[in-house]
DNA sequence: GTTACATGCTAACTTTTCTTTGCAGGGGCA
DNA sequence: TGCCCCTGCAAAGAAAAGTTAGCATGTAAC
């Protein structure tokens, strides 16, 4: 199970029309940087950004091959992940964010600026 | 199971560290806006902004209710929800995403602007 | 050499999201 | 009446995310 940080960068990569379809399209095939873009009708430099994110979260990664004739190929694949998303994983979640400004409480003071 | 874009936009929503929190309150109890900021350490105005868009995402309800002493209170509480995200989930979400580039047109009516 | 296809990067712009600040109304109670 | 607690909303500024455009590299083939 992911950390409370871990799980919003998760869902927050998630969130995007691009970056659902990549995983789609990887999850059937894996493929290389620029037949993606052709596939899925967007730039390159703008896959490229949405890769960098999903790997970042570690919802993809990738491999550098080498074609047959001799072209350098990035190829990326889908990393097999499973998360369930419910109001008690949210709560167990919660415990494990790193906030800088709350903290616990139980005495009902009011919080210092 | 949500649609696509019913997925991004729960995604979305949870996908910060304030709603997850939220989120996580409610699920131990309900309560009231003006308790859960002073619960949250947050604004009233940061509060009620992000319960909104917890309410457009159907992951909190509210109804509003009279106390005791005649005050109107407005009681939040979470919506059973259950969402499984793997690989394949988001595959069969994609499909049912709706793209503003990709619509297939058919020349009937012009488009505005 | 030129064309084609692969990679990479970043600066700059646009758009969206987040947060604060300020103002509004209503009710209870000393 | 003044004070406290409840609600609500919107403008405006700050921060983050998304997108484009441009340039640079390398290999293969004509």
């Amino acid at each position: 199970m992911p950390t409370g940080d871990e799980l919003v960068e998760v869902l927050a990569t998630l969130a995007n029309p691009h970056r659902l379809r990549v995983v789609a399209a990887l999850a059937r095939e894996r493929n290389y940087v620029s037949r993606l873009a052709r596939e899925l009708g967007i730039s390159r430099a703008l896959l490229q950004v949405h890769l960098r994110k999903l790997q970042a979260a570690g919802l993809v990664s990738a491999q550098m091959e080498l074609s047959e004739d001799g072209k350098a190929m990035k190829f990326y694949e889908v990393t097999p992940f499973s998360i369930q998303l419910t109001p008690e994983a949210v709560a167990a979640a919660v415990l494990t964010l790193t906030t800088p400004e709350i903290v616990q409480r139980d005495g009902g003071e009011e919080s210092p600026i």
